[in-house]
DNA sequence: CGGTATTTTGAGTATCGTCAAGGCCAGTGG
DNA sequence: CCACTGGCCTTGACGATACTCAAAATACCG
């Protein structure tokens, strides 16, 4: 996992877009134009990348790891309302200040664009634009997901839901997802006191939950942040009405996975 | 902020944008554009203005009325995720299919771009682009705060953010808000059902919550649907560590209206 | 004015939050 | 190498809160 720093160095850096598939499919000229304007950078968990309120002079993407976007409360309580993996992208091109702090869940990698120029290039970048574009728009409809699930009444509901959307939306992503034959394999770097804030409820429920679903079957607990899905289609009944279409996901999912 | 209408009579009414000031500070020559792909329409309560999975052929910003962004569950019950009020956009623009479904939740009007027509001119127009991308920005941030919200774990105190977010957010939309003296007036056309579903909760459970507060003398029920706030720092009380930066945002609000 | 839908209220039960204690693991220091 | 310590997860018991079901009151509409 851990990158030589010397690799950084040099012709990696000008041409090393090849870490970030999104990009992909870019012309050649934008891309170059982008790893001209490109950095890395690495965190430990538990690093701060944005202050809330911060006005930061970068645009980011994940290129490893799991960022964890958290609102931090007058009390002090820190209240989790999203999480970054590969290949997402922050930042507020355009706009003012950061409304929401972002710290690293895992230990996590980085490619930063200096906001000024890249906010240049998307107005001078049809295809970016578009990328930009649909990613927000993709963001935002996975909050809404969450708010889906928040709704739902029961904890084991909520997790249920937290569980699939995480097979369902990382189902690609290496780090998180395995799939030993029919049954998924997650494992989930986060705290049960980050979890339970990011499902609406305290350890303790949570804890039980977690439990809960093992006893039935429905998972199989190999560590504290490692589960194994065994009964998907009852993680889709418990998660109830929550996830938008779970029928049609799911038949995606089975379709990706067979 | 406001514009006087008159003012715009030459490039925008004579088109007929002059109703919708979030496009005000567009060049003549977009304005043209836009006005020439535009549309309006009307829809009485209750009415779908897009379904879910339908890919719509335009892109539309709410001129009068309110909005729900709803998602329909595998049972056949309905949980929003959002309202759209005046100057809100809302589209999937250069994307599939929606994912929620959109519904009438007042008599509303709309005003609708082709979509084609539209994305091209976002390509072309840095200004409109700009425009869209921050629409969408705040949005996210709005569907970040409904999570906050929704984690409360009390009723009472998810009804105050609720609330709050409303004073806050639609304080100069004056269908919703109206400012006698120092108080707020609430006019919320949604049943309480609808409301319950908002909040994560029931009707029932919701009614209690109304009436918990007008008993604490936070809040006056003038009808089922319209509410005179009170004691606007008790409601961020209760509200607790529901708003990102409760204070910041009750101090934009004190400076709006003194 | 009457009929219907919506809101409100009440009583009982389930779930969850709270407080407290025990267990597990890792890092530390003797 | 082992005991100790601290953090995190887990478990248990209790009280508060919210959901369920049912009925009454109110508002809305013709």
């Amino acid at each position: 996992m851990s990158l030589n720093s010397s690799d950084l160095s040099g012709l990696a850096t000008a041409k090393g877009l090849g870490d970030l598939p999104l990009f992909s499919k870019l012309p050649p000229s934008v891309l170059d134009e982008l790893s001209r304007i490109s950095g890395r950078r690495l965190y430990g968990a538990g690093q701060t990348v944005v202050h809330a309120q911060e006005v930061s002079d970068f645009v980011g993407c994940v290129s490893r790891g799991i960022l964890r976007v958290q609102a931090t409360m007058p009390d002090g309580q820190q209240h989790i309302v999203g999480l970054l993996v590969e290949n997402d992208l922050f930042g507020r091109v355009f706009d003012g200040p950061h409304k929401f702090a972002i710290e690293a869940a895992t230990d996590t990698e980085i490619r930063t664009f200096r906001r000024g120029p890249f906010e240049d290039l998307l107005t001078h970048s049809v295809e970016l634009e578009r990328l930009v574009l649909l990613n927000i728009l993709n963001e935002l409809d996975r909050a809404r997901e969450w708010m889906l699930l928040l709704a739902n009444h029961r904890v084991t509901g909520r997790l249920a839901g937290f569980l699939f959307i995480l097979c369902r939306r990382w189902g690609k992503v290496t780090d998180v997802v395995q799939v030993p034959g029919q049954t998924f394999e997650l494992e989930i770097p986060v705290s049960r006191t980050d979890l339970a804030q990011l499902l609406g409820t305290r350890p303790e429920s949570l804890s039980r939950a977690v439990h809960a679903l093992a006893r039935s079957g429905i998972i199989r607990i190999e560590s504290p942040y490692k589960f194994e899905i065994l009964k998907f289609d009852a993680l889709v009944e418990l998660a109830g009405g929550d996830a938008i279409d779970t029928n049609q996901s799911f038949r995606t999912l089975q379709q990706r996975f067979g």
